[in-house]
DNA sequence: ATTTGACTAAACTAAATAGTCAACTAATCG
DNA sequence: CGATTAGTTGACTATTTAGTTTAGTCAAAT
């Protein structure tokens, strides 16, 4: 009963959004506001803090944006290097693009935020924990479907899940910190060597 | 003539203490003047602006603890991959001394730091890309080094310098935002497989 | 010893920010 | 319809923060 809103989502959104193109810290909640256009009290009314909705927002952000996407990419039906081949490919279309839109390489908002405030906001921290613990199943099982499957050297999945997890994040926030997609044009290949892949797998042309 | 003061590197050393154990967007002039015991009036003597001293302190800290560290490990006198082994070795083992004394793993200034203000502050984004490209150097000539003695696998330096850059830096992005040095335990072995040593090369046992 | 310039102290202003509140509006249900 | 619940609004307070000012202190060079 009572009136409807979607004033909440909106500010999940923004706050996203915010945290991502600047970072958790420079955005306050009146930006946040401004740009979800809802009014202070609307925003006291639906969350008791910044760092509640931060929380809010990366749960959205899994829900709506990553699991969908994952989910898509790491079918079954695709062979296991070529999910993520494909996967780290349309990464690097999308951080080209939001260069060309923004001007700004955005990186990974679950890593950037995770770094900044892994040492103060524990809500905030342990949501982006969880997050990212949910993508690495993805990435585990690309691992051990390859294993099965002999196209990769044999290794211990769980080890070569968090080098790939290091060396995939590492590229991306360095694409961040350089301001440069180009970076992230050799990830996918990066990553079939680190796997050791026995064939060069499909792959498009990096240079 | 007048008097002289080590108030600017008390500003330095404290701003970047801080920024390090929070961020950089949670650290205020007045904390840093706080820690560093000095008031805001002799701060806004020496610096202009929060970033301004950031800068200085980024400098600083590259000029007497990065290379000077970096030097002594990475010295030609050492075989090119025990040079990477040991400094990592090392790195770990002062993220576990960290994390007794801070209870936080705190990770990389310059690549938290750099990640979180990349799309804001254009001055200290240059400074940490300045520095990441001095330590990129130490990296790429271990590869050359390693490849001219045949001790690891042929491949391109500046790639595969990129990639173990990436490796690294996402390794100990990790360990920040998991709050846990136990990440970093491996990284040693991890770079050593990814730069494709053929020997087993001198790292102390892991796992 | 005095002068000069480097530095400090503390009190100040102005702006930004977080957070509150009571009155208001709108949708829904009986 | 009218009552109820859900959401909105804008004006409000209190605090924090950046940045300034001015008078003064101290050390070194002459």
């Amino acid at each position: 009963m009572g009136r409807t809103s979607d004033a909440d989502e909106r500010l999940k959104d923004a706050a996203l959004a915010l945290m991502w193109e600047e970072s958790y810290g420079a955005v306050t909640i009146d930006n946040i506001c401004s740009r979800a256009d809802v009014k202070k009290g609307s925003f006291y009314y639906f969350f008791d803090s910044k760092a509640e909705l931060a929380v809010a927002a990366l749960e959205k952000m899994w829900e709506t944006e990553w699991k969908p996407n994952l989910d898509r990419f790491f079918s079954s039906s695709v062979e296991p290097l070529t999910r993520l081949t494909t996967y780290l490919e349309s990464y690097y279309k999308s951080q080209v693009e939001a260069k060309v839109r923004l001007g700004k390489v955005l990186g990974c908002p679950a890593c950037s935020v995770g770094c900044e405030i892994s040492t103060q906001e524990v809500d905030v921290s342990a949501k982006v924990r969880e997050i990212l613990a949910r993508k690495r199943r993805y990435y585990e099982s690309v691992i051990r479907d390859a294993l099965a499957e002999g196209s990769i050297e044999p290794c211990d999945p769980a080890h070569k899940a968090d080098a790939l997890i290091g060396l995939i994040q590492g590229i991306v926030t360095q694409a961040r910190i350089m301001n440069d997609a180009e970076v992230l044009r050799h990830l996918p290949a990066m990553s079939l060597e680190l796997l050791r892949a026995k064939q060069p797998a499909s792959t498009h042309p990096t240079s």
